[in-house]
RNA sequence: GGUCCCAUCGUCUAGCGGUUAGGACAUCGGCCUCUCACGCCGGUAACGCGGGUUCGAUUCCCGCUGGGAUCGCCA
C-alpha cells in the first residue's frame, strides 16, 4: 500500500511524529509499498511537498466553474458565526455566500478557494462495512478547498491525492463519514471515480466516551514498552470490531487471510485493558505465535532495559519454558528473570521474616546436601530424592518449600522450586557465567542472638561448619537463614535495589508521546490501496482509525497499567490538542 | 438543534425467521498444587421499549428511547 503523510496542519505535524508513525507501522509488522521513506511511482508523499497540484486542480475547478475564490477574511466569518451562536446556540452557521458569484474586477488582498456546493439533491454512495449511506446536499455549503497561505485542506487534498495516487479504496473511521458526501461531490466535479469506500466503527474509552488524553491514553510505542508483541496487539485491534466465528487470537498472516468487509461489525465498541492483556499473553505464551527465539531476543532486551547488560540469552533460553506461563508481557518476564541473573537476588523484606526463620534452618541445609549429591542436577530427579527424603523424614515438601523459594528466588512466588534450581545450575561454575546484574552489598545483617526464637529445635546442628568449596545455590539460602543454631535472624535483610533506569527511560518515551500526530497514513486492502488520515486497513488487517492513534486511543486508565506493570509509574493523562497550540 | 450512523451478557462478539441465544475477556465457585501461574471443570450474566409483518421474531419494517460522529481557513 501507499503511505502518505498528511502533514497540512503544521501545528502537529513534525518530522519527529512522522518518524513516530513510521516506526511504529514497521514494529507492528506493516510495510508500504511506497512512501516517503521508500519513494514510488506517485511522490512525493508528503502532503507539503505537492502544493503545485493542488494548486493546479484548484485551477481546473475555478475554470469549470465548479470553485471560486473568496475574499472573506476569517475574522470577518469568524464574527458572523459568533454573532450567530450568541443569537441562537443552537443555530447552524454556514457561509453566506458572499464571494459566490462575485465579479471581475477582484480585490487584490488574498484569498481562499471555495467549492461551488450544490444545495439541492443528494448523494449517496455504498460503503463496504454500512452499506447505502444518502445524505442530502442542503445541508452542505460551500466549503473552503484551499487556504490563504495556499495550503490545502483535509478534504481537498486526500481527494486531490487520491485520484493522482491511483487509489481505489478508501477505508478510515466512521467519524470521516461525515466528510464523504464532500469529497464525492469534489470527484465528480473533478471529473474522476469515486473509490470504493468502508468505514469502522469507533474505538471507546471503556467509559463510552469519545478517547482522548484525558483518559491517559497510550501510543502503540507504548504498548511495545509494556512489552506486547506486534501480533498480539495486531490481534486484539483487528479482532475488535471485526469477529471470525469463535475464533480470538490470529497472527498477522492469518488476518491478511481472512479479513473481509462483511465480517466488520457496524457497532462502536469500548476498549478493554484486560482484553488485550489477556490476547497480548496468548500470544506471548504460545510457541506458534511467538517463537522461542523471539521470545528470548524480547525478554532479554526488556532485562537489558532494567539494567542488566549483556544479558546471556542462552540463560534466558533455559529460563524461558518455565516463566513463559506466568509472564503477561516482557516487562513481567523480565521481573520473572531478575534473580536468575542477580546474585543474591533481591529479597522480598517481609518474605524472609516470615520464612528464613532459625527453625527451617537445619532443615534447609540437609536438603542443599542431599540435592548437591544429585547426579544430574535435573528438576526431576531432585524433586525425587526430596521426596523420597521427605517421606523418610516426615515431612511434605510444603514445609520446606516456601523457605527454600525465598532463599533462593529472594521471593515468595515462582516457578516450581526443582525448576528454578536447574535453570539456576549446581554450584558457581553457573554462576560465575553469570552476567552480574546486582550489587554485591546486599547481604544480609546477622546480630547475635541470646537464643532461639523457635524454642528448643536446630541445637543439634553441627557448629561452624564450612560450606562446600563449591558454593550452591544453597548457599545464599543458608547465608540469609543465619547457619547455625543460636544466631537469630533480627534485622531484616536490606538490600539495595538496582537503580531503575528503566523507569527513567519510559517517562522519556511518554514525554515523546504528548504531542499530539495524527498525520494519515497509508492502508490497503486486498490490493487496493488507499489511505486517510486517521482510518486504517492494511492488507484487509487494519481497521480502525484509532490504530493510528493508538496513542490516543486506549483508556486503560492508570489503573490498569499499573496492573500489568505494578513498578511503571503512570505519569498522568496527555494535553489535548488545544493546549498543544 | 441540523445531518449521518449505531443498538445481543459488565466488555469484545456469534447469530443472517424456529437455537436450552454460542464463544472469549472479566467475575464467582471447584479441581490441580511446593508458592505463583498455567491448565481443567462448573456457575452468574444479554437480545433497550412499543407497534407492526409472519404460524412463528433476537433476526424483517416503522416509531420511540439511548449512544456515537460531525457541524473549522483541523485531520
Amino acid at each position: 500500500f501507499v503511505l502518505r503523510i498528511e502533514d497540512t496542519d503544521r501545528a502537529r505535524s513534525t518530522p519527529e511524529n512522522e518518524q513516530i508513525i513510521l516506526h511504529e507501522l514497521k514494529w507492528l509488522g506493516l510495510t508500504w509499498d511506497e512512501g516517503p521513506d521508500v519513494g514510488g511511482a506517485h511522490g512525493p508523499y508528503r502532503q507539503t511537498e505537492r502544493l503545485e497540484l493542488y494548486q493546479e486542480f484548484s485551477e481546473k475547478l475555478i475554470a469549470k466553474g465548479a470553485a471560486y475564490r473568496c475574499y472573506c477574511t476569517k475574522e470577518e466569518l469568524d464574527a458572523q458565526r459568533e454573532a450567530l451562536k450568541a443569537k441562537d446556540p443552537k443555530a447552524q452557521f454556514r457561509y453566506p455566500g458572499t464571494c459566490r458569484d462575485r465579479k471581475a474586477p477582484y480585490p487584490d488582498g488574498p484569498f481562499v478557494v471555495r467549492m461551488r456546493a450544490p444545495s439541492s439533491g443528494e448523494i449517496t454512495y455504498d460503503d463496504l462495512v454500512f452499506g447505502e449511506v444518502t445524505t442530502p446536499n442542503n445541508t452542505q455549503q460551500d466549503w473552503v478547498l484551499i487556504r490563504q497561505d495556499g495550503i490545502p485542506l483535509y478534504n481537498f487534498g486526500c481527494v486531490v491525492d487520491d485520484i493522482t495516487m491511483g487509489i481505489t479504496l478508501v477505508a478510515r473511521g466512521r467519524d470521516h463519514m461525515i466528510n464523504t458526501p464532500i469529497q464525492i461531490l469534489l470527484y465528480e466535479a473533478l471529473g474522476y471515480p469515486v473509490p470504493k469506500l468502508a468505514h469502522l466503527p469507533m474505538m471507546l474509552a471503556p467509559d463510552g466516551a469519545k478517547l482522548s488524553k484525558r483518559h491517559g491514553a497510550v501510543s502503540v510505542g507504548e504498548y511495545r514498552e509494556k512489552g506486547l508483541t506486534p501480533d498480539g496487539l495486531l490481534s486484539y485491534l483487528v479482532r475488535f470490531g471485526w469477529s471470525f466465528g469463535d475464533e480470538e487470537i490470529f497472527t498477522k498472516a492469518s488476518l491478511i487471510e481472512k479479513f473481509d468487509w462483511e465480517r466488520c461489525s457496524k457497532s462502536d465498541g469500548k476498549f478493554d485493558f484486560k482484553k488485550l492483556s489477556a490476547v497480548a499473553f496468548e500470544h506471548l505464551k504460545r510457541e506458534d505465535l511467538t517463537s522461542t527465539a523471539d521470545y528470548v531476543e524480547g525478554a532479554a532486551r526488556f532485562l537489558e532495559k532494567k539494567g542488566f547488560a549483556n544479558v546471556d540469552r542462552a540463560l534466558v533460553e533455559k529460563a524461558a519454558p518455565i516463566i513463559r506461563e506466568r509472564a503477561q508481557t516482557f516487562v513481567e518476564a523480565a521481573d520473572a528473570l531478575d534473580y536468575f541473573f542477580r546474585e543474591p537476588p533481591a529479597m522480598d523484606e517481609k518474605a524472609v521474616k516470615k520464612f528464613l526463620v532459625p527453625e527451617k534452618a537445619s532443615r534447609l541445609g540437609e536438603l542443599r546436601d542431599l540435592l548437591a549429591k544429585t547426579p544430574s542436577f535435573t528438576a526431576k530427579e531432585m524433586e525425587a530424592e526430596a521426596t523420597a527424603w521427605l517421606a523418610k523424614e516426615g515431612l511434605a515438601l510444603k514445609d520446606v518449600a516456601q523457605p527454600a523459594r525465598v532463599a533462593l528466588t529472594g521471593r515468595t512466588a515462582s516457578p516450581g522450586l526443582f525448576e528454578v534450581m536447574e535453570v539456576l545450575g549446581r554450584g558457581a561454575d553457573a554462576r560465575a557465567a553469570r552476567p552480574r546484574g546486582g550489587d554485591h552489598l546486599g547481604r544480609g545483617k546477622r546480630r547475635e542472638h541470646g537464643g532461639d526464637l523457635g524454642g528448643a529445635g536446630g541445637s543439634s546442628q553441627r557448629p561452624g561448619r564450612a560450606w562446600p568449596q563449591t558454593p550452591s545455590i544453597w548457599q545464599t539460602a543458608a547465608t540469609a537463614l543465619g547457619p547455625l543454631p543460636g544466631y537469630v535472624l533480627i534485622a531484616p535483610i536490606l538490600w539495595v535495589f538496582f537503580r531503575r533506569t528503566w523507569r527513567k527511560l519510559d517517562v522519556e518515551a511518554h514525554e515523546h508521546q504528548r504531542r499530539r500526530w495524527r498525520p494519515g497514513v497509508g492502508q490497503a486492502a486486498c490490493g487496493a490501496v488507499r489511505d486517510h488520515g486517521g482510518g486504517a486497513d492494511a492488507a484487509g488487517v487494519l481497521r480502525r482509525r484509532q490504530f493510528y492513534d493508538l496513542h490516543q486511543v486506549v483508556d486503560p486508565g492508570a489503573e490498569a497499567l499499573h496492573q500489568i506493570d505494578p513498578q511503571n509509574e503512570w505519569v498522568g493523562g496527555y494535553p489535548e490538542p488545544e493546549e498543544l497550540q
